[in-house]
DNA sequence: TGACTATATAACTCAGTAGTTATAAGTGTA
DNA sequence: TACACTTATAACTACTGAGTTATATAGTCA
C-alpha cells in the first residue's frame, strides 16, 4: 500500500471512474465490466481492478462464482491527506480544524 | 487545470519530490536541477517543471535570466480535497448509478 | 557586439502501460 | 460428469512517457 502505487493507480481516468462507480456500494467484476463495456473489454477492467486492489484502494472478495470489489476508503483518504500535509504547509491548519471538528462531534455523541 | 492533468502530474515520484522541495519556498529552475542532479539531467527537470506548471500545480515567473517556480497550493489542496469529497469529479453519473444500485440492493433485503 | 550563464527545446531511445482477442481456471448446476 | 457462467491470464500490438545528449534561445555584462 505504498504512496507510489496509490498515485500510479489514481493517474488513470478509467480507474478513477471505477472508484467513483464503487463509491456507494460494492459491485461484482461483471457488473463493473458491464457498466464500462462501451469503453473497454472485460479483461481490461479486470486489469484495472487488479491495479486498484494492488494499490490497496479496493478490497476484493470472492463470493461463489462472483468476485466483489469495494472501496477501501481509508487508504484513499489517509494517503491523500497525508500527502497534502507533507507538500502543502497551508493544509496543516485545515487539518487541525478538521480534527478539532471531529473531536467535538465525537464528544457530542455520534449522531449521523 | 484539469483534474486529469493534475493526477497525471502527481503520478510521478520525481515530480512529487519537486513539489515537496518547493513546499517551503520558491526556487529557480537551476536550483531545482542542482538539487536533483544526482537523479536526472537539467532538461529532464525542465520537462517535469513544465508538466507541473501545465497542470496548474506550480507558478512560473521569469526574473532576469532566472526562472522561479513555486507551489500553487490552492490548486493542489482544492483538487485533492474535492476529489476526496466526491471520489471523482467526473463521477456524478456514476455515483448516481452507484447509489441507485445500493438502494435496489437494500430493497431486496440483505441476503449476502 | 561577443562571451557567458540559465533555461528550454529537439531528436532520439527505451521501457512500461493500456488496450486487444483468445483461452484458461474456478464455481454452480442439471 | 458435462455444461454454462464468471473472472483472470497469456500473448500480442501500439502508444506514451521518461530519460538521454546536443543545441537553440534569451538575458547579463564587459
Amino acid at each position: 500500500m505504498s504512496v507510489d502505487k496509490i498515485f500510479e493507480a489514481l493517474s488513470s481516468a478509467p480507474r478513477r471512474r471505477i472508484l467513483a462507480y464503487l463509491s456507494k456500494t460494492d459491485m461484482t467484476a461483471g457488473q463493473i465490466a458491464e457498466r464500462f463495456a462501451d469503453m473497454m473489454s472485460q479483461p481490461a477492467i479486470s486489469k484495472h481492478l487488479s491495479v486498484l486492489e494492488n494499490a490497496g484502494l479496493v478490497w476484493r472478495e470472492k463470493r461463489g462464482q462472483n468476485v466483489h470489489y469495494g472501496l477501501q476508503e481509508d487508504a484513499l483518504t489517509g494517503t491523500l491527506v497525508h500527502f497534502l500535509g507533507e507538500v502543502c504547509p497551508r493544509s496543516r491548519p485545515y487539518r487541525k480544524e478538521s480534527k478539532a471538528a471531529a473531536m467535538r462531534k465525537q464528544k457530542k455523541g455520534g449522531e449521523t
